[in-house]
DNA sequence: GTAAACAATAGTGTATACACTTTGGATCAC
DNA sequence: GTGATCCAAAGTGTATACACTATTGTTTAC
């Protein structure tokens, strides 16, 4: 009698049914640090609980896991007692994850120069042409994804996942450091160094490929603001002291 | 009359009652990575949430906290539906920590000849010194800490706390993999090695300092036995195929 | 006797409940 | 009126409850 329907589950079934209801917290985490990259959360935003669970119709339970991993990718701070809120990065740790930057990928350009083969290098070509045809479009937040993307697939190249992922962190925060510093740097400029460093590793040129991605990620920290935000509210409001 | 209970809270109380209660779930975390590091978990062994709560007084809820920020720190894989486990690094990933670390560690020797004091160089004596000492006494978990900690100090001294915590999860993650791979490379070994990256930092010898910590984590990553473990149980138990 | 189907147990995944802290406003003393 | 005090609403921190999935041991069909 229950013969019939118990012996369902026996039937494996492919998968196809689950489009990305996988994770329900990673849906949560990819919506804001969609939001936070894409600038519809500004800064020192508050994220309460309850109102991001009313969102996406979990418990608070889901969120917590969610906010907790993107607290461990510093793009939320998590004050005890107090809540999550859009992470403000100080104007010292923006200059030490570009550091941090321009050492991994200045040592992954001189590797690639090795490793990288004519096929990857045709791949790297297709990227800048969807980075160039972004900016074509003025499509301003595909062409953020799509320059930040380069770096990780040129990680990928390499055939390394932990230096992606790595890599990938560093990125998501870049993005709310060029974003709350108002960065000035064109997608142009950025694209044409894109381009030249490409145009090294085709060369297996090691050190210029190492010299242009140092002198990219510098040319990137050079147009940001880095002098004015000041968190001291009096240096602030009497500029004349 | 509710007056004298009521005006306590007026007193902010300096800080000192509190030793460590300060995050019930960071605890867990330091304790379990503790173990890992120490070898009190061997890799694999399952991580049963209610038991760990048990054995920490808490509640399932700041355990599965624990366990999802080790998960991000490759400590622990976590299966769905399944549980926790401490984490079985492959081979692959074992190389890809290693070559990152090599990236990494050779441009902040690199970078560090530039800046470093001669009072910073006097303070990594004094590790070096810590280190043999602890070499001598052969206490191992103390020496095996330490001399992971060398890397993790060379990233202070360059004033650059981001590149400090990326160094000291890929340190956390080595020491998983030294672990599983069965590491026959000798403290002693390591730490004839740290002192002559110190020697040529006090040299402020950039090429020599960044090839030394180059062929210092080659040499580490060299006497891992990276061969055998296979993950493939009929190869394991049909040596013959 | 073998192998598949079933049932019981253990354990994870999510939601909910409750205690405690913070916060903004109202009250009260002066 | 100005100041601090107190109270209520909102929100976080932890524990508990319940549903569902995986696993293991048993039974049953052949």
């Amino acid at each position: 009698m229950a013969r019939t329907t118990r012996t369902l589950k026996a039937i494996p079934a492919a998968a196809p049914p689950k489009p990305t209801p996988a994770g329900a917290t990673e849906r949560i985490v990819e919506a804001i640090t969609s939001a936070i990259v894409e600038r519809r959360l500004m800064p020192g935003t508050k994220l309460a609980e309850q109102k991001i669970a009313d969102i996406f119709s979990v418990s608070r339970t889901l969120v917590r896991q969610a906010l907790n991993q993107l607290s461990r990718d510093r793009l939320v701070t998590l004050e005890p007692a107090r809540g999550a809120f859009v992470a403000m990065p100080s104007v010292g740790e923006a200059r030490q994850v570009f550091e941090v930057r321009a050492m991994l990928e200045a040592a992954m350009a001189r590797q690639l120069c090795e490793r990288i083969t004519d096929r990857q290098i045709a791949a790297l070509r297709d990227h800048l042409r969807d980075e160039a045809a972004a900016i074509g479009r003025t499509d301003v937040s595909g062409r953020t994804r799509l320059l930040a993307d380069f770096h990780v697939v040129l990680a990928r190249l390499l055939g390394n996942e932990v230096l992606a992922q790595l890599l990938a962190d560093l990125l998501s925060r870049s993005s709310l450091i060029a974003l709350m510093y108002q960065s000035s740097h064109s997608a142009e400029h950025s694209q044409q160094e894109h381009v030249q460093i490409v145009d090294a590793l085709e060369r297996r040129d090691a050190g210029a490929a190492a010299r242009l991605m140092a002198q990219h990620i510098a040319s990137v920290e050079r147009k940001l603001r880095l002098d004015p935000h000041t968190t001291d509210l009096s240096a602030a409001l009497l500029p004349a002291g």
